[in-house]
DNA sequence: TGATGCTAACTTTTT
DNA sequence: GTTAGCATCA
């Protein structure tokens, strides 16, 4: 046997070494997954097959990027070189640089993110004189992307009886001419969006039977990731391609499929076994990962879902310890908790920073953590979120380049016309726009055409002079230049405000960005493609995940549960769980949306290997403003016994009496919540009790901060009674309605005159007036 | 025409 | 608490 077949075991060797036909894995949450894609993509190359006939499809590009170094290492040459591999949407994009010219579009056509995409919407709604206030540009979008992902167009989205139904239900009949004039204006522009990148791709194996055969032959074996994330076209897509060869290798485990919100359907997954003739299944069920309580924690919360594929994930790990379950008082507490726990953890245990991570619902929970790290002097790494890619001053830059490759898109040319300033104002682009209109040219076209005075005259030579360089110069060279010739740079230096550097450093950041990439040699080996054209196009493609540029820092990662997709740490920090958060509220209220959010949790869960903190704040701040949840109706559904609870407070029952008509969210006096289900890995008995990692209380219950200079003071709780004035920092001056809870957790409704509000005293900065 | 300051809307999650 | 977009002023 192959020294690379050794260690192994028996269903990961069937699954990395089954060659011909159809293969699905069903692979549990850490249970070598990577490892046997890797092996069987070597086992392949290794077998005679040619790596350009392989096609892989992955999540993020760094995944992709990882797995061809493995295959390398495993095959101890560079053929992996040769691999097709990457996310769904850059290999599409690769492919349709070659092909797009076929469906009409500029082979350097722009991809639109959202933004972009928001941005052409809004431009569209206000041209038909709707208001953009009911027709919402996001709202708009995220319908016409649901539309593109299930491959309806807008001549079928207009006949569609239930999307009509649907349409006029939510009073916005004008939906399909909205999608039919964005998709027109997006074709103008030569531009794509996300979903574009799939049914363009479709279009184009559906229509050119010739590119269609082209790409069966060449990709014989196709291995897709993370399979139970595809969506309708992406499945069509694979359909289309695999046909001829039928060698079809999807790995995936419905338990994390958790992107249905962008289309994704478990569905895929699930009927993969009658897709085909004779697939073979493999299921993966032994654990690697995570420690045994970890591992039955997740076990147990998984098995309240009612939708999925029976299986027992097990592991031969040790027990470990408990998982901490702590409650904070407020979310700035809930910072300092975890960087407590972790500068605690680093001297007990010496973990590095990079052994931990902390795992949030949503990207606006990340700043408290950030603070709090940020004051113990512990490096962190804020993985995605409000991208770099979406800084104004990055995407002006960006925005030059993009129109020097593509002149066509519009979207971007109106971006850039008048900034830095050069005395085009709104009345001559609104007067070019309208010329635009009426002639049928592009925008540019008409800006081009003259007539329009020295300023504009000037601005297209120069767009012109840069177009020149693009055929003599490399991506670097180009927006270095543009940086300079524009004033763009200038621009930024001059201003010496903190925001004005750090937006100068921004823009430094991105010429360095540029500079790597012409530098890096390619690694498709195909083609040495260090234009500004290719730059472009992967830049947009960038997951949040790749975005962790110097993955080997160590610091501690900081990241939504939806990034950690994937990754595997030693010490994981899964937060804010609480009601309206974790389930978020948007999908709280039916099954589905609900069954999404427990395998969110799920997955977060799993990504711990050997300890786990889950923590909750008895109130939050959310708009400004202070709000109160329950603790997560999912924390009931953790054993236990399996849970240290020594940071959760002194016997309050959390969320007791804030929320009446709240959830059920009490973890102290649910005994069904021990229930343990059939066909897991059943109960351990614990032989011997935790050693439980014990980071101090953080005081959760002084309130920091005094501000009492102003007269507003913290703590006041016991001089407030029903009757009085007060006035509050944020709200203004309220009477104080009624009062609850005992003296450490007292609260107050208050009305500030727009009904009342509930304020917990201990931390409301209040003043009384009378 | 451009800069400054205020209001409103905002938060799921991402390619 | 932040940010984008709008209104107002210089």
């Amino acid at each position: 046997m192959e020294k690379y077949l050794e260690g192994l075991n028996a269903e990961q060797l069937r699954a990395s070494t089954h060659l011909e036909g159809p293969l699905m894995i069903v692979a549990g949450a850490g249970s070598g997954k990577t490892k046997v894609l890797t092996t069987r993509v070597a086992h392949l190359i290794n077998n005679g097959v040619d790596a350009f006939n392989i096609l892989a499809l992955t999540f993020t590009n760094k995944a992709a990027a990882e797995m061809k170094e493995r295959v390398e290492h495993i095959l101890g040459n560079s053929e992996a070189r040769n691999l097709y591999i990457g996310t769904f949407h850059s290999i599409f994009a690769r492919i349709l640089r070659k092909e797009a010219p076929l469906l009409g579009y500029p082979s350097n056509f722009t991809i639109y993110d959202t933004d972009d995409a928001k941005s052409v919407i809004k431009g569209i709604v206000n041209a038909m004189q709707l208001d953009d206030k009911h027709y919402k540009p996001s709202y708009i979008y995220s319908r016409i992307s649901a539309a593109k992902n299930g491959l309806i167009n807008p001549a079928e989205y207009k006949l569609d009886r239930q999307i009509q139904q649907e349409d006029a239900q939510s009073k916005r009949p004008m939906m399909g001419d909205i999608y039919d004039a964005y998709v027109r204006q997006c074709f103008k522009n030569g531009a794509m969006d996300f979903d574009d990148l799939l049914l363009k791709m479709y279009l184009l194996l559906t229509t050119v039977p010739e590119v269609l055969s082209r790409y069966q032959r060449r990709f014989k074996y196709i291995l897709i990731d993370v399979y139970q994330d595809t969506n309708t076209a992406q499945y069509n897509i694979i359909k289309l391609l695999g046909a001829m060869h039928e060698n079809i290798c999807v790995v995936g485990d419905d338990a994390q499929s958790i992107y249905s919100f962008r289309g994704a359907t478990v569905q895929n997954i699930l009927q993969f076994k009658d897709d085909y003739d004779d697939v073979t299944i493999v299921k993966l069920e032994q654990n690697y990962r995570s420690t045994l309580t970890i591992l039955n924690v997740a076990n147990n919360i998984i098995g309240n879902n009612k939708n999925q594929i029976p299986k027992e994930l097990w592991t031969s790990n040790m027990e470990g310890e408990k998982i901490v379950l702590a409650r904070t008082a407020t979310d700035n507490d809930e910072g300092r908790f975890v960087a407590d726990a972790i500068k605690e953890q680093q001297m007990r245990n010496h973990y590095a920073n990079r052994d931990f991570s902390v795992l949030y619902r949503t990207n606006a929970q990340s700043r408290a953590f950030e603070e709090s790290l940020r004051r113990m002097n512990i490096p962190y790494k804020l993985v995605g979120g409000t991208s770099f890619y979406q800084r104004k001053e990055v995407k002006d830059l960006l925005g030059y380049l993009r129109v020097i490759v593509n002149q066509q898109d519009e979207e971007n040319l109106k971006r850039i016309i008048n900034y830095p300033a050069r005395g085009i104002g709104k009345t001559t682009q609104e007067r070019m726009q309208i010329r635009a209109a009426e002639s049928g040219n592009t925008f540019w076209q008409v800006a081009e055409s003259g007539g329009w005075g020295s300023k504009v005259e000037e601005f297209t030579i120069m767009i012109k002079s840069f177009k020149i360089l693009l055929e003599q110069k490399n991506a670097y060279d180009i927006a270095f230049l543009v940086g300079k010739h524009t004033g763009l740079i200038q621009e930024l230096y001059n201003d010496k405000t903190v925001e004005g550097l750090a937006r100068y450093e921004n823009v430094q950041e991105l010429l360095n960005s540029i500079k790597e990439f012409t530098e890096t040699p390619d690694e498709e080996g195909e083609l040495q493609d260090k234009t500004l054209g290719s730059y472009l196009q992967q830049i947009t493609l960038l997951t949040d995940a790749d975005t962790d540029a110097n993955g080997d820092a160590d610091a501690v990662r900081l990241m939504t549960v939806h990034a950690a997709k994937g990754l595997e740490f030693k010490c994981v920090f899964i937060v804010g769980m609480e009601e309206n958060l974790f389930p978020s509220a948007m999908a709280m209220y039916d099954r589905e949306g609900l069954e999404e959010e427990r395998r969110l949790f799920y997955v977060a869960v799993t990504r711990a290997k050997e300890r786990l903190w889950i923590t909750f704040a008895n109130s939050r701040y959310r708009f400004g403003s202070l709000i109160q949840n329950d603790p997560s109706r999912f924390l009931d559904e953790i054993p236990v016994d399996k849970l240290d609870r020594s940071h959760t407070g002194p016997g309050v029952r959390p969320g007791g009496g804030f929320n009446p008509g709240g959830s059920q969210g009490d973890i102290f006096s649910k005994p069904g919540a021990l229930k343990k289900l059939p066909g897991k890995t059943g109960p351990t008995p614990s032989g011997r009790p935790a050693q439980a990692p014990t980071p101090r209380p953080t005081g959760s219950n002084t309130p920091s901060g005094s501000g009492s200079s102003d007269g507003f003071s913290m703590g006041i709780a016991s001089e407030i009674a029903v009757g009085m004035k007060v006035e509050h920092q944020k709200f203004g001056i309220g009477k104080v309605l009624s009062l609850e809870g005992g003296i450490s957790n007292r609260m107050a409704s208050i009305d500030f005159g727009e009904g009342a509000k509930k304020i917990m005293l201990n931390y409301a900065k209040l003043r009384i007036v009378g």
